[in-house]
DNA sequence: GCCAACGTTGGC
DNA sequence: GCCAACGTTGGC
């Protein structure tokens, strides 16, 4: 199957490109909306690409990820003192999961939502739509080669 | 801090 | 199954 594109969206101050960096590699927990999970669990293909997106005071592309594993339950919502707890979720039912992700490269210089809503081919992109709060989502092939063009 | 958009919950 | 109320996300 041809590599596949996606977005992952985290505030920097929970946990930033740089967080990524310094350990290498993090398994993508905390997601707790359906149709993410649905797309971590079910269209993510090892191998695949991420842009790793800052939201909150900075909102824009910092850099590139790796999906380097198979859907793997996300154990932080068995945490009973956990924010991300959930009781619904078991480890002989899990609800949620993750998938490991691995540093490949932060961009020279971050391509913000301003600049992204200004490039040509991007009007489709799933994070510019508005109302648009996904923390995982797709993107097509075309528009990460307008994005990797632009990052140059 | 404000508010639009969206998702979830729960009463009926 | 509907929908109002509520909570959260996230841009501005």
């Amino acid at each position: 199957m041809a590599k596949q594109y996606w977005l992952l969206k985290s505030e920097p101050s929970s946990y930033s490109i740089d967080d990524l960096k310094r350990d290498g590699k993090t398994e993508w927990t905390g997601v707790r909306n359906y149709q993410a999970r649905n797309t971590m669990r079910d269209s993510m293909s090892k191998g695949d690409l991420a842009f790793y997106y800052h939201s909150g005071e900075e909102t824009a592309i910092v850099g590139i990820c790796e999906i380097t594993t198979e859907a793997i339950p996300d154990k932080t919502a068995w945490d009973a003192k956990g924010h991300y707890f959930d009781a619904k979720s078991s480890p002989m039912n899990p609800i949620w999961f993750c998938r490991e992700v691995k540093f490949k490269q932060k961009l020279k210089t971050p391509l913000t939502l301003a600049d992204l809503r200004n490039i040509k081919g991007l009007e489709k992109m799933v994070l510019l739509q508005k109302g648009s709060r996904l923390s995982v989502q797709p993107v097509s092939e075309k528009e990460w080669e307008v994005i990797m063009g632009m990052a140059k």
